[in-house]
Order: structure tokens, then sequence, then C-alpha cells
DNA sequence: TGATAATCGAGACGGTACGTCAGGTCTTCTG
DNA sequence: CAGAAGACCTGACGTACCGTCTCGATTATCA
């Protein structure tokens, strides 16, 4: 039970354009105001060819974003390791700090979530392809730090990983209080006595 | 600067009626379905009436919950104070958790923070109205932790609230893992060693 | 059984004002486009002032032009007679031309004509307060006329009127033709051929 | 300089159907209080359908009852030709008499020139292919008249059916007499007495 | 000379319709 | 024969007015 057309007389042509227009549209008017008719329009395309190959117009601007991210990290990806594990963390925190108050990035990642948590589906794919990836490089890190002894050896990582940037995540999703240095470097220090050893 | 008419004169049985609908229908056809048409339709009231008190769909809604939320709490708002804080904080999250996990409140909890995600405004309402007043009873139990040298005296406490939720929250939000009452004890766990004192 | 509240509580003022605003609505954007709200914000006047008083927006509108044109003509209004019928006709109707062609005539009339039509009300009205007079001078004249002998003085003098003035009002309502002084004399050469005695 | 999108791809079927829809609304409640969105609805048909074809209602209804009168009146169209043009115009007369007293076309008739009074686009539609082709079987029986020389050779026909049909017009649109047999014989005498050769 | 009653400006109300935009489907023509 | 083009039905948008209905706040008689 296929949900598409055969994929194989897809036209790369068509894909790209419209991934393109996606794009371009999100930046220019932001996510709420692209609509399907206007991307159609803007790659030079038939509706149909957009309906034929997704679901939703969330679908569309999702794989839109989501090809842009693939094509950045290429294939590997991994934090630092300098050895000494706060000085590490503290260097990435206050990197993704500085992320997410980028207001370049804003607009995009809002509208990301905002598909997300109504959308089990692109909640999944977004697991998968965006965040996966990112975590397990993240985990990398603190296996290396539970090698050298510095955090709990039956820690569960999965678990340390919210722990360090859930609140990051909600503070900037909420608004609920400024995103400064101090305040990653706050985070990272109550993540590690979190995790102390014994 | 009053952003609205003339408020001495507006119908409270239209505003009652308009807040009932907008509850009804996220609960029925799910937020993103729910037009103005369709509540205005269902409280027997003039789109107009809406557009006159409202400047979205999504303060409509959000008004409706906060309503429904400021009606439920009262006054007061107190958490369980044992002495035992392990135990009391366990049972609180274990309460959470299962708070998220009842299908009733995902549809309006969802769409409540796909409103507030994109609209600064609605979040500002949100942190003031909603997550303020619970926030204070949250710390007070702390403080209570802090003065029995449960906790670090000097412990940021908005930090350490966000540390204790800000997981569940973002777990639930992008269902990227189980909701049991036993990842609310680790989190109740790891969140005592963080903040434990010296 | 009286259509309107005490009507000697009227406030001059507001009537006036009504009627002045309404005058200028349609001088500015046309009958159609003119509504009662923008009149009674014209005027500065509540709606329900408007409806006490009139029914319609027609009712309205057709009383601004019925005042004005009152106050116009005065009390008398006769037609020139020197003696010479093909002469004054010819001024007259040369006149009348000139005066529809006129396009600070144009819209008002029209929207008379506009009113009148559907609503028999109106159209009597309009009979007896603007029509009436006016045709009444005009008989006068052929009244003279058929006392010199130059018209049949068995003529039906109404039927007389229309046969001068209807087709020069249809030519004009239905744009089917040019108005010009040559057609005003082509009318009064034929009227005065089938009016001719004997 | 095409107003409309490619009427190639248009579909009959819901032109019939919005033709009719108008035809049949106009019959029922008049006029004045047939809306666009009453016709789409009746036609099973979207508003923008209409829209994208006709600029306004006036348009629609007016097309619903030309395409009305030209399936009626088929190709050709002539008037009574007897050789005795007073009876052949005193029968004509007195029909188009009896017509306009009809209560069946009463108000389409009025809806009709309340438009076209308004519109000077939908005036020349009306005259191009309502009032021409009728005029033009009127103009021939006068033609006919003239070769048999029963009215002036060189009389203008344009202004004489003027002369003859716009008095009954005037007194029909303004209400300001009765429209008898009568009526339509005195109409014809005055016009034959007008038009008399020589 | 106040009571009292109506009119007044103002504008909120439940509604209808507007004209526009976009959704998703279906059809026609073209490369 | 896939794809561009775009007409179609549907439904919601946000706005303009409708005609009715309170509201105080003036008037303007009459008690």
């Amino acid at each position: 039970m296929p949900k598409h057309p055969d994929p194989s007389r897809r036209s790369e042509r068509s894909r790209q354009a419209i991934l393109g227009a996606a794009r371009e549209l999100v930046s220019e008017v932001g996510y709420a105001k692209v609509s399907i008719e206007a991307i159609a329009a803007r790659a030079g395309v038939g509706k149909q060819t957009i309906y034929r190959w997704w679901r939703s117009k969330g679908a569309v601007v999702f794989d839109a974003f989501l090809a842009l991210s693939e094509v950045e990290e290429g294939g590997g990806m991994a934090l630092p390791d300098t050895g000494d594990l706060e000085a590490d963390l503290k260097l990435v925190m206050r990197a993704t700090v500085a992320e997410f108050a980028d207001p370049e990035f804003e607009g995009p990642i809002r509208a990301l979530n905002t598909e997300i948590i109504n959308d089990p589906d692109l909640a999944a794919q977004y697991r998968e392809r965006l965040a996966a990836p990112v975590d397990e490089a993240k985990k990398a890190r603190l296996r290396s730090a539970q090698r050298a002894g510095q955090i709990a050896a039956d820690a569960d990582l999965d678990l340390a990983l919210e722990l360090l940037y859930a609140p990051l995540f909600q503070r900037w999703l909420h608004r609920s209080g400024p995103l400064t240095p101090e305040y990653a470097d706050a985070l990272v220090d109550l993540f590690l006595r979190a995790l102390r050893p014994i």
C-alpha cells in the first residue's frame, strides 16, 4: 500500500524548486502566511505536484529545512572533547544559547515546533532525522566522560540530555527568562552536580 | 491606550457563551480545525462580537482555558509538605506525569502551546496568569526545603523549577519518550542530587 | 395610528444634519454606496434617530433632495409665455436637455429614480411633491396655447406632457442616444404636429 | 485585454445552473433580496465561480434574463403588417400595455431597469442584445408604412419609436397613470398625427 | 421648579452578505 | 504520460451594515 506514486518517475527538478520556494517563502513572510498555492506559484509547479508528494504544508516546509540541515551537517558531527567536561559543555551550551537567540533562526525553529507539536508523524521524522544524530553526538561526549569517571557510569544518558537541554528549550519556547551565557553555565553546573559519580 | 471598546457595555452573557463554545469545540474537533465562524455559531453570537473583544482565534481559545483554570484553582494553591521532600516531589511529579498523559488534556494543552509559541503577547499572559501562581506554590515548597536544609540555601529556585519540570514538558511536547511514574521518580532523584546542599 | 413618535419633540438640528449628510454622501460616493451608518456618522447622530423618522435609506435620501428642490423652487413656478409656443417650448426643452446633461445632477437624479422605481410610496410622494407642481406649470402654458388656438382644445394635457418629456427622459435614463439642442427642437416639432388643432 | 479567465475551460454546467438559480430566486424573493451567496448555494456552485465570470449581482441577473429572452425570440421577430398601420400599431401597443401590467413581468423588468440606470455597461448590453432587435422589428414596420406613404418619408425612426413607446414606459416606471387599452390607442393616435406625411 | 418622559448620541448586539483567499480535487492541454 | 495550468466546490476569513436594543445625558413640557 504505497502512499505515493512511483517515485522513480519523480521530477527532481520540481522537487528542488518546491523545497527552495518553501524555504524562501518562510523566510520572507513567515511560516503561518505561507500557502501551498504560493509555493506552487513560486516554484512554477502545479499544485497537484505538491499534493502528490506531500501530505500538508507542514510536511513540505519540514522537508525543506530538513534537506537544508542534512546538507549542512554533512555526514559526521562531534562535540569538542578536550577532557575538561565542564569547559566542553559550557562551550556547547553557550553556543546553543547563542543560536536560539539568533533572530535568523527564531522564526523557522518556532514554525518547526508548531508543526511538530500537533503532528506525531512529523515529530517522529524530526526525532529520527534531525534530533537523533545531534543527540547521538552529545551522548558520545557523555560516554567519554563516563569512561573518564567524570559522571556516573550508570547514568541514563537520554535523561541526562533532557536535564541539560530541556530547561534551555523551555525557557526559549515560552520566553520565560533571559538566555545568557551565565544561564548556560548555571545549567552545566547543576547538570554536573546531578550526574556526579556515586 | 485602550485596545477595546468600552468594556462596561460588554455583554457578560455573550462572553461566557463564546468561551464555552471555544472550549467545547477545541475538545471536539481539535484546535486547528476550530474556526471563529464555528465558535460564533455555537455561541449564538455574531462574529463581530468576537472580533470586537479578541485579536484572534488563539486569543479566544487561550482566554477560554485561562478562565477555566482560574476558576478551578480558586484563590490558594499549595503543594504537599510532609517534611519528606523526596516523597512530596515524587508525588507531585507522578501526578503531573499522569495529567500530561490524560488524553482529555492532551488536545487543549497542545493547542495552548501552539498559540503561546508564536504569540509573545499570549505567552506573557500565560506566564502571568497561569504559570506564575503555580510556580509560586512550587517555589514555596522548595523554600521550605531550603529552610529545612534539604536543598542548597543559595539555589536559584526559578532555575531549579526548570530543571525539574522542563525535561518532562519537552518529552511530552516532542513525544520523545514514555511518561511513566518511574520517569517522574528519576527526575526527582536527579533534581535532588543537583540541588543537594554544598 | 401615528407612524412616528411625537413630531413636536423632534430635533430640527438633527433633521437638518441628517439631510445634509445624506446629500453630501450621495454626491461623494454615489447612492448605492451610501449607508445609514455613514449618514449617521457624518451627521453626528445616533442610528436610531434616523430609524425613528424614516423607513429606509431611500426615504432619507429622497427627503434630502425633496427638501432641496422645494427650497429652490420657492412657491411659484412658471414657464415663459411670449405667445410664440414653438419658441417657448424649444427654450424650455433645450434647458431641460442641458440640465439632464449636467454631471452635477446626473448622480442624484439617477439615485432618485432608482428609489422611485421600486418603492410605490416614494413614487407617490415624488409625483405629488416634485412632479405635480412642475407639471402644473407646464400644463398652464399649454392651456394658454389652447386658448390661443395653437393646440387642440380637447387635447389631454397629461398625455401631451408625456409625449413631450418622456422621450427625453427615456433617452437619458437608458443612455440610448445623445441629448442635444437639436434633439430638443425635434421633439417640440413632433409634439406640435401631434397636438395641432383639428 | 480579456476581462475573464480562459473561457474555453469554462464549465457550461455551472453557467447554466447559475443562470437558472438567478432566475428562480428573482422570481421567488424579488431582485433586491437576491444575494450572490444565495445564487451560489442554489446553483450548487462556489461563490468564486460566480465572481470569476461576472462583475456583480446585476450582471448575473441581467445575463439570466438575457439568455431567457434570446432563447424565446429565437432568430426572427416581426410585427404584424396588414397594411392598416393604425390597426397594427394599436394591436401592438395594447399588447405592450398588457405586458407591462402583467404582475409576472413587473418585478424582473423593474429590477432590470434599476440595474440599467446605474450601470452604463449593462445599459449598453441591454440596448445591443435586448432592445436593438426589438427596435429593429418595429422600425421595419414603420419603414413599410413609409413606403406606403402612411408616415413621413423623411421621419427619424429612432425618434419616432421614442415618441410612441417612451410615454408608456415612463407612465409605467413612475406609476403616474393607468395603463389601459384606451391609453394605448390614444398614444397611437397622437403618434400618427405627429408622423403624418407633409 | 422640579419631576418625568421623550429624544438624543453612542455603540454593542445577533445577523446576513460581502468579496477574497486558500484548501484539496479534477480536467485539459502541452512537452 | 507526467506535469503545468488552472477551473471547480468548499469553507473560512475579516469587514461593512443591517435593524434592534440598551445605555446615560440632555432637553422640554407639565404638575
